[in-house]
DNA sequence: GATGAATGAGGATTCATTCAT
DNA sequence: AATGAATGAATCCTCATTCAT
């Protein structure tokens, strides 16, 4: 009995999980607005009814496609940069991670990028966990930045704000690899951004005139 | 006969100029998706079917505004950073007019935040001179410290990727102003990016370990 | 200007007419449930689109159409039980007018007997002016027995209860007629009726038992 | 062997009226169109799909809730009927097993009067057995008259006519009812009724002028 | 030039019914 | 026998665009 519930709850986790990865795709290659909601059943191979067993409406998938690789991403994140020594090393992580995982989910990079942004700034208050993750990501870093500082391993900066900018510089970095697509992004730009970050916390980082 | 048609063209241009005015604000509250072409019409005074009159679509009327306003942008910018002596007043100059110039047209910053830039990297190859727009002002970055390091002012970086830099900062402030939106946002960010960015600029800026 | 305006508003009407004509004859044929908006501008000679433009909703041009029906046979009665002399032939014209009313307009009658009664019970709190023509017929039955027994022409009854029973008596014809439909009615059943008020009503009606 | 088919067909029985009676409940309370099957499901305590092993059909379902309704309903009018004396006492008897049946079958009361009625109005040419027992109620109360007036108890009048007439009356008391729902109706317009067609059949009934 | 009435393709969602387990 | 996951036909309404006035 509870075998059979669990085989059944398997096969609808696998299901759900199927559609998530279908959505991805779609929604990446034609943009919410363009996609209907048909063109993600066909991709999952599934009736179009069927998707509304799984999910209640068409914004809700969407969600939830952002939020699993939203998690996944926090998660890659933390383990790597609790591997790391130094806090050159975990910024490297923060951002080195940020870029592996959105070339393997070029899917998701785009969505991500360019309607997810979107809708958090239409001031739909972004789904309560997306947000979270978000928020926890910079404060990651923020903590990451005080306890430098304080063992006088960088110079004192506002934790907060140079969070900040490494979540700006590291956005663009992944902002420059989705426009580029095809072409093989190289590491330049990357490399040129952590050495800015490096000079910059760096202890007696030259004055600013 | 040329005075008529004269007088003719401006009455044109002022009319075009206004359906982009009530466009911007409409587009700006409600988003591209959200705003039905009549709201455009009325926010304008005029019918339905004059905005077909001066412009093709739902989707031009969109880009005209976008770029009008990109237009005015450039043309502050270089204005400014002309007005500027050394790089670091130049740098400010940059940051500054465009956190100005979106605290002065909020529709537009909603606008070109938002749905622009996920226009953009859809792959609908951006307007032709919208790109050009873009490009132009990281190239102006590009150029002054490619000029700066020549002179000696600043250490020897790659000016290009140095631009980028600067941009994605940049947009990194604009967005917090973005989504903060009511609250009064404090200068400190602003300040900490140049700060950063100097400190890494700097001439002997200490090496990175 | 006031002729071209004054000519759009009579199209307008028309065309709202027209579309109200047309529903009918589908909601008659097809029941409201059965009845795909469709097939309401393809009868209307109209594009589907249109019928939005005159009604905001499929179910606010049935209600419309039941509206437009109530009226004209509230003031056909009003005038017929005016134009009468007696109780008796003002019985007879409030009956009289109903049952040609609905020879002329069977579409109506289907549609007000089967689906409106449904949804009047249903709660759903009919629509206002409906509600009250409703109510006002069997008030003007009321009044008028009040008046005749006051005036000695029949027994004592109460007015109210008495208008609830010939309105009852009034339907059950009205449904009679709705469901032979082809064939021919005969009027017998009418004229027992009316027979039956008439003795009932009468003054020194025999007594019960 | 046989014992065992008998206790399979019982408990055949008894599920098919368990669902009769949730579908009764549900259909009353929200109506034929607005119910999913889900609902009456959920509320017979089974999955939805056995219900098809029950009935092929939603609308078989509806039609058989009415049609059990209908069937207690004539076997209760006769019983009461039979057990009167005069042909008063028999009409009494005839409304009154109406009025009470709805009073402890509402749910069912509901159904009939909207939804039935206007299937059958509908043109559907009403389920079989359904359609005779309406005719047969009728028919009884015409024999009744028709005996009534042969024994000189009552003036010589259409039997068929006459049931036509209290069917109707009966028909409104059991919508007044209805549509008052909450509030406690009295029984001034039963009596009301019940004394109108005494009087009007009453030997010797006043002429109609 | 200006207008807004007319259009109809398009799309998200529902739900009766089926069928594999 | 019982189930409920899967299905896809069906439907109301929206809205960008056209065009007769």
């Amino acid at each position: 009995m509870s075998g059979i519930s669990l085989k059944r709850k398997e096969a609808t986790e696998h299901r759900r999980s199927a559609i998530l990865g279908a959505a991805r795709a779609i929604f990446a290659r034609q943009g919410y607005a363009n996609t209907v909601v048909d063109d993600i059943a066909a991709e999952a191979g599934i009736g179009k009814g069927t998707l509304y067993l799984y999910f209640p409406s068409k914004e809700q998938i969407y969600l939830a496609a952002l939020l699993e690789d939203a998690r996944r991403l926090d998660s890659d994140s933390r383990r790597a940069m609790a591997a790391a020594g130094t806090w050159q090393e975990m910024l490297r992580a923060y951002v080195e991670v940020r870029l592996q995982y959105f070339d393997a989910h070029r899917d998701f990079l785009r969505i991500y990028m360019t309607e997810f942004r979107g809708m958090c700034i239409q001031g739909k208050a972004m789904h309560g966990e997306l947000h979270q993750l978000v928020e926890e990501g910079e404060a990651q870093l923020a903590q990451l930045f005080a306890a430098a500082s304080a063992r006088g391993e960088m110079r004192a900066v506002d934790p907060g704000l140079a969070a900040l900018a490494v979540s700006d510089l590291t956005r663009g970095l992944m902002e420059r690899r989705l426009r580029l697509w095809g072409r093989p992004a190289g590491a330049e730009d990357t490399e040129f951004a952590l050495d800015l970050l490096c000079r910059a916390f760096a202890v007696g980082a030259g004055e600013c005139r």
